[in-house]
DNA sequence: TTGTTATCCTATTGGATTAATGGGATACAA
DNA sequence: TTGTATCCCATTAATCCAATAGGATAACAA
């Protein structure tokens, strides 16, 4: 059980976007070298995260990525779906052998762990993690 | 993200072992007729839980096996350990990138998934898994 | 207009992993 | 000693993944 590399790297770029939704955008080229990533391979997770209806081109004199909503209605299970199918861990429907009865038990935890792995990433949001972020990097002030 | 066969038949194999552990074992070839496997892969997925030291050769009149200690001592991440390294969503620290500040925060979340993901795993036993499965078939009585 | 830069889109490759099969050695009871 | 089941190791075909590459298009600057 791992995740993909283009969810882990989407993740990311989707925080470099988040923290430049309030100018005017972040260029492609810009995410990759802050990122680390090579501009082809972003060019891909760009594209998939724009399928997604996640992220827009802004045109213009200089243009830029911005989200298409705000970070707090993005969840992390929007970008997970930009990158993978549904998360099944165990696909059910597939398997002949769910109509064993003695298999159910176990198929059972399989498909509640899943349910329960989904509602933790539909929980978290883009904006929890910009947050996070921000507090990791002490650009918010606390006031006790 | 998906769990692979090994650890989805070893789990059943598991509750077939744990049905039939308080008579004298069950058959490798009895497992594998009523979970509806070839033999040949049953025979890895029993050799890897040997070897994970869950379960046990009974030799003897007729062999067959036994759990090496109770349901309610062994979690469905024992099982998991026996078919898969250590769970790891994303494996930070072979990352250069963990060193940039910024990405902290998407790593975190991951990382925070990745140990509620195992202590689900490790909460639920063996034992709860043989209860659901009694329950299923009807095999409790319910005293209202 | 022309050159440059960035985005967009599709194909491909090498590698790793996985699911499953196969062959044959060993243990042991009838 | 023969049959049956387990044990152990090798192999294959398929799938998936990470990353690179080529080239088309579009915007803009000089």
């Amino acid at each position: 059980m791992k995740l993909n590399t283009k969810t882990r790297y989407g993740l990311r770029t989707m925080l470099e976007i988040a923290l430049h939704s309030g100018e005017r955008g972040i260029l492609q080229k810009d995410i990759a070298t802050s990122q680390n990533l090579s501009v082809k391979y972003l060019d891909q997770i760009i594209s998939e995260l724009k399928s997604a209806n996640l992220i827009r081109t802004i045109s213009g004199k200089k243009s830029g990525y911005k989200l298409t909503r705000e970070a707090k209605e993005i969840c992390i299970y929007d970008i997970y779906l930009a990158f993978n199918p549904p998360l099944h861990l165990v696909n059910c429907l597939n398997e002949q052998e769910c109509t064993l009865n003695n298999s159910c038990a176990s198929q059972n935890f399989w498909c509640t762990l899943n349910a329960e792995i989904i509602s933790k990433l539909q929980t978290k949001t883009l904006a929890d993690i910009v947050i996070d972020h921000k507090k990791l990097t002490n650009q918010i002030m606390f006031y006790i």
